[in-house]
Formats: C-alpha cells, sequence, structure tokens
DNA sequence: ATGGTTATGTTATTATTTTCACAAAAAGTG
DNA sequence: CACTTTTTGTGAAAATAATAACATAACCAT
C-alpha cells in the first residue's frame, strides 16, 4: 500500500477539479481544492510534489492545467478496455453503469458468464462464454478486469485471468484473492463496508471510549 | 481513519473464519488465518488484542468462540435495518442483493426514490417517496443510509439524511459528502477504484521506479 | 512430573504517513 | 522599485501503523 492511497486521492482531486471548473472556477487552491476534497491543504501539495506537478506560487494551480497534468498521468487520452467476469446482479449493475466508466474513457468491452442463459447482449456489451475469456483477453491486449462471480469460484476466475495476463482484477466477491504480487488486487467488500459503517455509526463511541472513526 | 481499519480487517477475519468453519476447522493459528486474510500474523493478534479477543497460548484461537466474539462487536445477533436512497442502477442491484446483507443480519426495509415510477416494490422492499424518509427514519429508528443517487443531489440528500438523524452512511455518489464529525460517511466511487485499479496494472511501474502498488 | 516445543500477548523497534514550519517565489500596492 | 501579502514546495517533526522480538502460558512426550 505504498502508492496507492496517492492515487486514491489524486482521483478524488480530478473529481472536484471537475466539479469546480463545470462551475467556471479557473483556478483552485491547495486550501480550496483541499476543502472540497476532504483533505489537508499540505496534504494535496505533497501528493502533487510526489507526481512532479508543479502550481504558481502566489497564485495557486490552473485548474485546466492540473487536470491535464491528472489526465495524463492516469492515460485519460487513450480508452481503456476491461472486461467483466460474471453478469449476475452486481455485474449486470456495472455493465449497466458503463457509461458511468466511459465518461472516464474506462470501458468493460465484454462480459463473462459461466450461465448459458447469461450469453447476450447488455447494454451493447457482448456477454461471452467463460471458455473464450483466456483468448479474448490476448487478442485484445486487455490487462484489467472486473470479478462479480459467487465467492465459491472467486479464486478459480482469478486464477484463469491471471494465466490469460490480466495484470489488476477489481473483485466484488467476499473472499480475499490470492494471486501473484505482481497482480494488483482490489477486494471491495460491500457488506464488509456496510457492516463497518454501522459499527462506526452505532457502537464505536460506545466500546472503549474510542471516538475517531 | 483511527480504529476504522482495525474494524474492516476484523470484518474480514470474520469472512474467513466462517470459510474455515465450513469447510470443517475447529482452530485457527494467527499464522493460518493471516494467511487466508492476506495480513500478517502479528497484526491479527494485535487486532484482537485491542477488541480484547484472547487465544488459547498454545492451542491458537477456537473458531467457533472467535466468532461469537466478533458478531458481538458487530451487533449481528439482532438484525440493523438500513435503508436505501436511490433506486437507480446500483441502487437496484443493492435491493437485489439484500439477501447477500441479511445473512450478516443487515437488511435493506425500504428505498426512497424522487422518480414516482420507482414508487413501487423491488423484491420484497417497498419504495416509497423521498418526502417520507424523514418520518420513516424517525419511526423506525434507523441509524444508516445507502445513498446511490446523481452526483448533483447527493449532498442535499446527504443533508437530509443527517437533519433526520442518520449517523452513518455509506456513499456510491462521486463526490466527497460533507457531513458533521459525528456522522460516519464511507465514499465509494466506483469509477476512481477502477481507475486506481487500472493505473496500478499498467502504469505505475514505469513511473518513478514504483513498484509496490 | 519435567523438559522441550509451540503459539500467543505485549513491549520495543522500525517504517510510513501526516502535519508543522518556514524559506522562496509570485503578485499586488503605494 | 521596495515592501507587503499570499501561497507554494519541501525538509523537519510528530503521530500512526506495521513489524520484530521475546517472555509467558499451554500442551506434549518421555
Amino acid at each position: 500500500m505504498q502508492i496507492r492511497n496517492n492515487i486514491r486521492r489524486l482521483l478524488q482531486y480530478r473529481m472536484c477539479l471537475i466539479r469546480f471548473r463545470e462551475l467556471g472556477f479557473e483556478r483552485v487552491y491547495s486550501y480550496s481544492l483541499g476543502r472540497e476534497a476532504g483533505v489537508s491543504p499540505e496534504q494535496i501539495r505533497k501528493d502533487f510534489s510526489r507526481f512532479g506537478i508543479k502550481g504558481n506560487k502566489r497564485g495557486g494551480y490552473l485548474i485546466s492545467e492540473l487536470l491535464d497534468s491528472l489526465n495524463y498521468i492516469f492515460g485519460k487520452n487513450e480508452l481503456q478496455d476491461v472486461i467483466l467476469i460474471g453478469v449476475g446482479n452486481i455485474g449486470m449493475a456495472l455493465a449497466r453503469y458503463n457509461c458511468g466508466f466511459f465518461k472516464r474513457r474506462k470501458y468493460i468491452v465484454a462480459g463473462f458468464d459461466i450461465d448459458p442463459s447469461k450469453i447476450r447482449k447488455i447494454n451493447e456489451i457482448p456477454v461471452l462464454p467463460m471458455e473464450v475469456m483466456p483468448r479474448f483477453v490476448k487478442e485484445n491486449g486487455i490487462t484489467v478486469g472486473i470479478m462479480a462471480v459467487p465467492a465459491v469460484s472467486a479464486q478459480e476466475v482469478c486464477n484463469s485471468l491471471v494465466n490469460a495476463g490480466i495484470k489488476g482484477i477489481m473483485n466484488f466477491a467476499p473472499i480475499v484473492l490470492k494471486a501473484p504480487k505482481h497482480v494488483v488486487i482490489e477486494n471491495i467488500n460491500l457488506c464488509n463496508v456496510l457492516e463497518s459503517v454501522i459499527y462506526c455509526a452505532n457502537y464505536a463511541r460506545d466500546d472503549l471510549g474510542v471516538l475517531e472513526c
């Protein structure tokens, strides 16, 4: 978890900057951006510094320049293709959400499922049988996959993704995936997140006298 | 972000323990649990220690006892009601996912939406008009809400939730919500998560020579 | 029993992250 | 043009978190 938090914050800054631009602003200061992104101004300057992003010593940052820099870092200019494995409940929602991804030039180009009844187009995205996945990945140079499969088959699916050459996985199955360390895995356990919020909202201040949550 | 990471890891441990139990195991060691949860054994012992969970100096931990302790901490024994605001694409998927939540005794008891066409039952969950929300929250003692509304209306919805007495929010809108600090907010920006995975998978090792991601 | 082995619980150490502090640069002002 | 103000950029300090180390308790074998 070295650079990961930097990246995450940078993406958040970008989100805020886009809104600032829509509101007609031209410049931001680490202070104003920090306020919007819920981060300290020093943190922002440090994060920018880490990626060589420079501002103007008196005039803060030019939003358009900042966005250019951030878009360059995140490869916004080329479209980045992603696949989706498991077109059940969550998978379906993500496929439908694709236009949200598309705005950021991330695009689910295909879905895969073992269930033959799922093999059809969803929102323009072709859903293909699981066996085709490795070839698809190789032929299209796919490097990142979104997994929305049941927990029982998740590790197996992960293995075949890695074998096919996938380098990054966003995983919604409630399991901690094991993969070679050159593969980036982001586990998103919706149940656990909800539960942690419930805990912090209801119980945290009663136990141990700990408030900070 | 004081206790939050502890909580999150504890929930992950529980997840692993449930699987261990299903596989017929009776005991775990910090080492074996750590391997499964992707965490160091010392970390696990530290986390347990923080919450007063004790093991057996030679025999590790009895899975059933551990699960009892964890379930006690997270209030697994009583059913915890949650509401959902915004029954669009993501919201709908979460409503349908409810049985997954239910297994953990977290339950979406109602959805709310401003769009009148959404006012109907989804998967047994009644969807009500937004105006009814404050009364519903008060009458049913709801403390936690899941927000899956568009970014433009998110802050406004957040405000009315807080006014209604909500203490914790799991937010899927791509915006950093501002709320009084006694309210716990967890922002889940699916685009940003995907983008960070893509970045780490493709670019991280090229820039700056940083590998750790 | 008793000695050896193993895994916990906790203290000490190290590493990482965040905050603080301040010099330097830009911009405005008289 | 000097002088003041403001905001960046960064090195030092503080706070947090993770890892290592080790004493202690439980178990096992003899």
